[in-house]
RNA sequence: GGCGACAUACCCAAGUGGUAAGGGAGAGCUCUGCAAAAGCUUCAUUCAGCGGUUCGAAUCCGCUUGUCGCCUCCA
C-alpha cells in the first residue's frame, strides 16, 4: 500500500518511496539532556515510533537514529547566553558530564516505557566532535563561514539564497520584529554559529581543541555532521518538533546543502504540539522546557496512570495537530484503553490466519488510515469497529490485534501485569465474614462490609461464579 | 506591531466538495439480592458567526469573533 507523509518542505502529503529500495534512512532529532523530557517532548517521538512501526509494517528496514544533545545549546538564539548543560549542572551542583548521563539515562527510561521501539544509534554530540569540525572546515572551504572576533566561527546565510524557503521565512519581517539584542559582528539577524571560542575569563567543563581555537560546537552542526556520518549525504526523513522548523533545521538544510550540494532530507515530518488545556487554573498554551513548570512521564505515573495511557492519549489526535493535555483528557484515555484491554485480553493467544473478506476488508481499512500520513485516530475507529463486528471470528479479531499492535505499539498482545493485592489482615477476615453473610442472605451486614472495603481503597465485586475480587 | 495555525456533541477527536467515524462520559434496558462487570440500545438535521461560490460545503472564498503559536530557547 503506498504511503503518503506530509512533508514540510513542499507542504503536501507526498507520496513516500525510499531512497534505496527496502531501506529507510530516518533521522530524528533527540533531546537536550539538561534536564528531563516532558510529556510535549515525549509526544514527538511517539509521533516517529509509529512512523517507524508502519514503514516496518510496509517492508521497510528502518535505519533509525536519535542523538542526544550533551554539549552546545546556549539559552538564546542569539549565540548568547548560557549553556544549558553547564547551567543545569550549576543547579545540580554536579558536572555537565554528570547532568547529560543522569538525564539520558532518565529520557532512555522513559522511552522505554512508551514502548518505544530502539534506535538504530543513539549518537551523542560530544562523541562527535571530530565530525563536527570536519563539516565546519569543509564550509570554510567553500566560503560560507567568516569569523566574529572573541564569538565563533558564523555561516552566512546570505550566500544560500534558499535560505528563507523552507520556513517561509519572511526576511526582512524578522528584522523589522527583532527584539533580541543581534550580536555584534554578525552580517545577517539569520547567520548562526558553527562553533563558538571558549570564553577568556572563564574556563568551560566542556570544551575542545580546534583549528580555531579551543571552544565548543554550535548547537545545529551536531545534527548534521552525525546524521550524514551514520546515515549518509541525504536522508529520506527528518523528524523533529515543529518548533524546529523555523530554526533549527532551517539551518541544517544550509550547512548540509552548503557543504555536500545535495538536498539533505527528502521528507521533514513534524510532530504538532501538546499544549496545556486551560483546564482548572491552568492558562493553556505550549507545554516548554525552558518556561519551568512542566509534566513529566514520572508524574503521571505518581498520579495513577500508566505510561501506556499516555501513548494511547497520543494515538487518539494526529501527530500534526495540536494536542490539548488535561487530566479529564488522559483519564479518557485511560479508560478506553481499559476499555478496549477488556476486549482484546480474551482474544490473546487465539490468533488464526486472516481470510474471510470481512477480516480482510477491516484489515485494508486500518492500513489505509495508517498509510494516509499516519492517520491513527482514524485507524483507532476502525479498531473498535472491527472488533464489534459479529460477522468477524474470534481467531480473526485476535489475527488483527496482534497485527495492529505492531503499529499501535500498545502492549494489547501481553497480557498485563498486575500486581497482586495485598489485604491486611483484618480486611481478610472481614472478607471471610462478607462471604458467611452472603451464605445467610444477610445483605445488610454483607454491603456494609463492601463499604467499609471501599473506605480503605478495595472495591469489591462479586463475580457470577461466586468469587469475590478485590481491587 | 508583523506573520501563521486552529475553531466539529458534555469532553477528546476523525472527516478537507457528495450529504457528520470512533472513544470517554451520560441515559435506558437485560442480567444481578444489591452493587460491579458484561451485553444491547441511545446520544450533533449539524460542524464558532455572517455572507459568497456550487446541483451539492464542516470541507472552497471573503469578513467577523475567539483561542493558540511564531517573530528568544524549545519536541
Amino acid at each position: 500500500m503506498q504511503l503518503h507523509l506530509y512533508n514540510t518542505a513542499t507542504r503536501n502529503k507526498d507520496a513516500f518511496e525510499s531512497l534505496t529500495p527496502g531501506l529507510v534512512k530516518v533521522y530524528c532529532c533527540g533531546p537536550t539532556v539538561y534536564h528531563f523530557a516532558h510529556i510535549g517532548n515525549l509526544r514527538t517521538y511517539v509521533f516517529e515510533d509509529l512512523l517507524r512501526r508502519t514503514l516496518e509494517a510496509l517492508g521497510y528496514n528502518v535505519n533509525h537514529v536519535v542523538n542526544i544533545t550533551d554539549v552546545g545549546h546556549l539559552t538564546s538564539d542569539a549565540d548568547t547566553g548560557e549553556d544549558k548543560m553547564e547551567k543545569g549542572a550549576r543547579r545540580e551542583g554536579k558536572s555537565a558530564w554528570d547532568i547529560a548521563e543522569y538525564y539520558t539515562q532518565a529520557f532512555q527510561k522513559d522511552w522505554k516505557a512508551l514502548r518505544l521501539l530502539e534506535p538504530t544509534a543513539w549518537p551523542r554530540a560530544t562523541a562527535h566532535i571530530a565530525e563536527q569540525i570536519a563539516l565546519i572546515q569543509e564550509l570554510e572551504k567553500k566560503d560560507y563561514t567568516y569569523t566574529v572576533p572573541n564569538d565563533g566561527i558564523y555561516f552566512d546565510t546570505a550566500k544560500f539564497p534558499r535560505y528563507p524557503d523552507f520556513a517561509k521565512l519572511d526576511i526582512e519581517g524578522l528584522q523589522a520584529g527583532a527584539r533580541v539584542a543581534v550580536t555584534e559582528g554578525k552580517r545577517n539577524p539569520t547567520d548562526f554559529a558553527l562553533w563558538k571560542f571558549s570564553p577568556s575569563d572563564a574556563q568551560r567543563q566542556m570544551e575542545w581543541d580546534s583549528p580555531w581555537g579551543r571552544g565548543f560546537p554550535g548547537w545545529h552542526v551536531e545534527c548534521s555532521a552525525m546524521a550524514m556520518k551514520l546515515l549518509g549525504e541525504t536522508l529520506d526523513i527528518h523528524c523533529g518538533g515543529a518548533d524546529h522548523i523555523r530554526v533549527h533545521h532551517t539551518n541544517e538544510i544550509a550547512q548540509s546543502e552548503c557543504a555536500t550540494g545535495k538536498p539533505f532530507a527528502r521528507f521533514w515530518l513534524h510532530g504538532g504540539w501538546l499544549l496545556e488545556a486551560p483546564d482548572g487554573d491552568g492558562k493553556g498554551g505550549k507545554m516548554s522546557k525552558s518556561a519551568g513548570e512542566f509534566v513529566t512521564l514520572d508524574v503521571l505515573v505518581k498520579q495513577g496512570y500508566s505510561p501506556m495511557d499516555y501513548r494511547y492519549f497520543c494515538l487518539t489526535a494526529h501527530y500534526r495537530n495540536y494536542l490539548n493535555f488535561s487530566h479529564a483528557g488522559l483519564d479518557s484515555a485511560r479508560d478506553s484503553l481499559r476499555n478496549l484491554r477488556k476486549r482484546t485480553d480474551p482474544l490473546i493467544g487465539k490468533a488464526t490466519p486472516i481470510r474471510s473478506d470481512r477480516g480482510l476488508e477491516w484489515r485494508t481499512k486500518f492500513l489505509e488510515s495508517v498509510c494516509d500520513d499516519l492517520n491513527f485516530p482514524q485507524a483507532l475507529g476502525i479498531l473498535n469497529l472491527a472488533l464489534k463486528d459479529p460477522d468477524v471470528l474470534e481467531g480473526e479479531k485476535a489475527g488483527l490485534i496482534v497485527e495492529w499492535d505492531r503499529l499501535l505499539g500498545l502492549g494489547l498482545t501481553e497480557a498485563e501485569t498486575s500486581e497482586a493485592v495485598e489485604l491486611p489482615d483484618d480486611l481478610k477476615s472481614l472478607l471471610t465474614e462478607r462471604a458467611e453473610a452472603r451464605k445467610n442472605k444477610d445483605w445488610k451486614r454483607s454491603d456494609a462490609i463492601r463499604d467499609q472495603f471501599r473506605d480503605r481503597g478495595f472495591v469489591l465485586k462479586d463475580n457470577p461464579d461466586g468469587s469475590v475480587s478485590v481491587n
